[in-house]
DNA sequence: GACATATTTTCACAAACATGCAAATATCAG
DNA sequence: CTGATATTTGCATGTTTGTGAAAATATGTC
């Protein structure tokens, strides 16, 4: 893996390793539907600007989609992108050397 | 998901998250045997007392291992305990509303 | 004991970060 | 156009964090 991937993949994990991130993230996670920021912003007490710039983080990381609908912005969830990370991820930790001869 | 496990999550995705810590853990994952912190420490070029530390935070997040030998200190890594706990993550993520009921 | 090697701790510091508030922007409803 | 709602941006601030250098600690060798 070279140096560029590695900082990649610290850039999405320091993204998620936030707590405020990651309950959007979760509150995401558990919503059906795409939700607005707003909707977000309830789930963890944090002033709305705060929400916008964590959001914008999230999306930055690929971690959300967002799609603009009239004055509300529509985030969801990148879930099969994200989790292929995750485990691609564990995999490389997991498999350590025999992970490419195997 | 209750707020402390959010929090211990988050914690270990953020000590994941950093360029050089990050760097530690593929060169431990690269090694057939554990390692001591200053064959580590040529795999990032910071001092050694920023391996030291980075070591630290990886330890008390569980991610690595740690052995006195003598004056040396033998890392290794926590394949399977850190593996598992993204693949967890990554079930939640994709998985999403139906986890539970599946 | 004296010295070398491995590692941690303390200190100082700059950069990054999370946050709240207020102002700005965008879009809708009337 | 006016006002309301949704979101972003600029600013200020306090905190955390990554870092190197030097001092301190621990342990091995002679």
């Amino acid at each position: 893996m070279d140096s560029k991937h590695r900082q990649e993949l610290a850039d999405l994990l320091k993204a998620l390793g936030e707590y405020n991130r990651l309950s959007l993230v979760y509150q995401l996670c558990q919503c059906e539907r795409p939700q607005n920021a707003m909707c977000l912003c309830e789930c963890c007490s944090v002033d709305a600007s705060v929400v916008s710039r964590h959001l914008k983080v999230l999306a930055q990381e690929g971690v959300v989609q967002m799609k603009k609908k009239g004055r509300e912005r529509i985030y969801s969830l990148n879930r099969a992108e994200i989790a292929h990370k995750l485990r691609e991820f564990a995999d490389e930790i997991e498999g350590g050397l025999e992970a490419k001869s195997a």
